[in-house]
DNA sequence: CTGTTAGCGCGTTCAT
DNA sequence: ATGAACGCGCTAACAG
């Protein structure tokens, strides 16, 4: 137990407690340099004795490193964050490192902040799924590079910047959704979630040049739906697309908007949680069966897809995965950054994690399939 | 723009850009004392122009704080901590404040190596939840607090600490919800996740006790539904309360093992999200139906739980609120402390923050209700 | 108003 | 093997 006092003690006051120098303190107390069994017994003990505990800010200041490593995602109350959070805070902490967690509501000025923040609490690396969409406006994450700060993508890749980025593949996990939509005969599959734009472009490129200003993977799995449809050569339609505000309640308009449509779809792909339950309350009111009447395919996988009567067929992403390696290998870059300045860093490269197409009951042919028919 | 260097420029170079003392530069980057405006001016187009960015560690040394906060829980991923982490995150960043996050797997050893970790870095404060289940086991707080730490409780209280806990009334919303099952008529009501032992104890006092001895909510929760039957003078059937792991797929199972008695429960309370689904898997397993066949009441509200069919009663929990105003008294607190050592520190106490039963389409009179009863 | 000086607690030569 | 002395970057009294 320690005194009543409530100012922690210093290695000073253990090594008067011990009997020893400053430094012989240090040296034991620090694990470094050559002290004899004895002494280094004498120190252990009165640090026990005093409560010592080492002031990490003290040693930082010495050393240089934190052993802290940074990280900046949208909402850390998102589930999908939450686990890419928990993957780095679990692999760092095996090594070490702790991590400072910033939220950025997904305002780009925030994150610049939260990069700031970063710097000036001297961590050892980033991990950031950022909401820079090009080069230009990563201008941040290049001062803190520029710093000698180790940064590592994660969940989002930035054009235009070399670093290494752990991602899943989006557009293709995108296409190989709606291909299965395709195998199963539909030909008229909404895309839920769409760009955040007002009023609706007729063109596809103008749709997707929306996304990708909006949000990388917004604009991936654009594209992956997009491929899709091309590859079996389905006609493009624009209103089968969601546009606007990326909230479930603007979801639920959409879809309704949709289905209200002369020729609805048939199918639904939805690229985020919020999309697909916004996509359910529109069913549900349209009083449409799930499966029997549409067809849906989501994003995300959570535990309550497969309780559902249909159970859904959805992308699993590895949530967990994707922290996990990107704090492998900022903390890989930490460790050849610390040898010498000119690290011999191998070239950034993507790390792309596989997604699973988790398939359940909420797929099935359409009820007339093929051609001509009209549902109704 | 900065140089090429990768050494973060000091306060010293700002004031040798600028023609002036270190301490003038300080004062004016630090913003204290005082500094003639032009001088002002000066220091800071030098600070500006070399890229300066004040070293918050060499900072904390000088002053003492670190105007960071602590945050302690079990599941990072874990929705509910999500939010009351974005809650604190939120909370505490709008006053300058930043996080630093440890997930404990509801470890007690991993709870006290996260607050030596605390305690090393020199937070300012620390809001846990903690594991531990009394002030016996909750030594690790202790230290902290003696080193002049605040610290604050949130979503779980330790008996026997005298803290600030920010909370919701377990055991009232508990209540509540069975009461809510009572009034419907039911009077076999199972309860979903309960004590993680072994064997099953037919004594009420043995399942309590075995509930409270493993986390506090449970304890809580478990109090909550006893409290509710007694109300309603139903005679307590052990039969009817899940022991063992905490995982949904033994709460299947053991919804499974209920559903099979001779007399088998017409309603399930679910005191958490996983409770909840693996009763749901159990409940498609055998075939029934919800609502109509048996009433359903869960803890945790979450959005699919409104979309699915037919939508589910559940308790909703305030999480962004519970972390902000946690985060709210813990820097109080610490404005307080500023002071003096011997802080005019209110005397601490409970917060309670309020739940709320969103009542859907899960809770309907059992098929067969008592007997004589029946209407319409 | 400004510059000088002394720490904060620890790591790290360098003699001893 | 051990201790003295200096520096990390900043804040804070203190003179001037």
């Amino acid at each position: 137990m320690m005194s009543e006092r409530s100012v922690p003690p210093t290695i000073s006051e253990v090594a008067a407690e011990a009997g020893v120098g400053r430094s012989t303190a240090a040296r034991t107390l620090g694990g470094y340099g050559y002290v004899s069994p004895e002494v280094r017994e004498r120190v252990l003990a009165a640090a026990e004795r005093i409560g010592y505990r080492t002031n990490a800010l003290a040693r930082s200041m010495s050393t240089g490193v934190s052993h802290t490593l940074g990280v900046i995602v949208a909402d850390i109350a998102n589930p999908f964050f939450g686990g890419v959070v928990r993957g780095i805070s679990d692999a760092s902490r095996s090594r070490g490192f702790d991590t400072l967690v910033l939220s950025t509501h997904e305002d780009l000025d925030e994150e610049v902040a939260a990069i700031n923040v970063l710097i000036d609490k001297r961590v050892d690396g980033i991990i950031v799924a950022s909401a820079a969409l090009d080069a230009a406006s990563a201008s941040h994450i290049e001062q803190a590079r520029a710093r000698g700060i180790k940064v590592v993508l994660v969940d989002r890749a930035v054009p235009g910047l070399d670093l290494d980025a752990v991602l899943i593949d989006n557009r293709a996990a995108a296409r190989g959704a709606v291909a299965r939509l395709v195998d199963a005969r539909h030909r008229r599959i909404g895309f839920v979630w769409g760009p955040p734009i007002e009023g609706r472009p007729r063109r596809r490129r103008d749709l997707v040049d929306g996304a990708v200003r909006n949000l990388w993977t917004d604009g991936e799995r654009l594209q992956g739906y997009l491929d899709a449809l091309d590859d079996e050569g389905i006609v493009f339609d624009a209103d089968l697309v969601m546009v606007g505000a990326k909230t479930e309640e603007h979801a639920q308009a959409e879809v309704a908007r949709m289905l209200a449509l002369p020729d609805p779809p048939t199918a639904l792909f939805c690229t985020e949680n919020d999309a697909m339950t916004g996509s359910l309350r529109a069913i549900r009111e349209s009083g449409l069966r799930i499966a029997e009447d549409i067809s849906l395919i989501g994003f995300d996988d959570s535990s309550w897809a497969a309780v559902i009567e249909p159970p859904l067929t959805m992308i699993e992403q590895p949530t967990l995965a994707l922290g996990a390696k990107a704090a492998e290998i900022l903390l890989g870059a930490i460790d050849a950054g610390e040898g010498r300045s000119a690290a011999p860093r191998g070239p950034s490269a993507f790390h792309t994690l596989e997604t699973r197409l988790v398939e359940r009951a909420s797929v099935r042919r359409p009820r007339a399939a093929d051609g001509s028919a009209r549902r109704g």
